[in-house]
DNA sequence: GCCATTTGCGCGCGTACATGCACATGGACG
DNA sequence: CGTCCATGTGCATGTACGCGCGCAAATGGC
């Protein structure tokens, strides 16, 4: 899953968290950071502090790796591309 | 390149700053944050502001990914771990 | 619908963060 | 050697961050 800001991170941390079947409680407590915090971080909070956050990260048992930004195939990821795709469906059926 | 802490993330903003071939002071314009503030970064400020990590990030064209941690082969980069060997011979090396 | 749980968020507090300035230091170069 | 450049870091300032509390709103199960 590529973060590109703050939001993606919060986001990504909310979604994992619910797979994990955990509350901000549970996390925060497995972090130690606020619960306060962490729904503000799960909300794309631009000035959290980046060593709580790695916390959180850890928490959850996930890694960050850093490349070199590249445009192509390899930045396909096929499960979020179906998964954004499903999505879109479910939104064109609300719509419909 | 795994980053597991913010010592992490700002010993790879230094490295990939230096291959680029920039000063603190053209990254820190690029990035648009202070050079004091890119100067702790890179030391491994643990309570350094994710938004202008993420900028910085960007001005270096470096990507973040997330991923669930895991513990095998496919951990294994080849490049971080033949500079690791070459370090910890350079450390031999300096106490031989 | 009811109820319990979870989450969002206002608030105040003590601490500190990002900034800009300036200076010391180390390294490169002529 | 002297000069220049890059970097580390002390300092002061205005702003705000993480925390904990508490309450309202949202959510989910029955």
């Amino acid at each position: 899953m590529r973060l590109s800001n703050p939001r993606d991170v919060g986001y990504y941390v909310r979604d994992q968290r619910r797979e994990q079947g955990m509350t901000q409680s549970d996390l925060c407590a497995a972090a130690e950071v606020s619960r306060r915090w962490l729904s503000d971080l799960e909300s794309g909070k631009q000035t959290a502090e980046i060593g709580l956050v790695f916390k959180v990260l850890h928490a959850l048992r996930l890694t960050l790796v850093a490349n070199p930004t590249t445009y192509g195939p390899d930045d396909l990821d096929l499960d979020e591309y179906l998964r954004r795709f499903d999505h879109n469906d479910a939104g064109d059926a609300d719509h419909a």
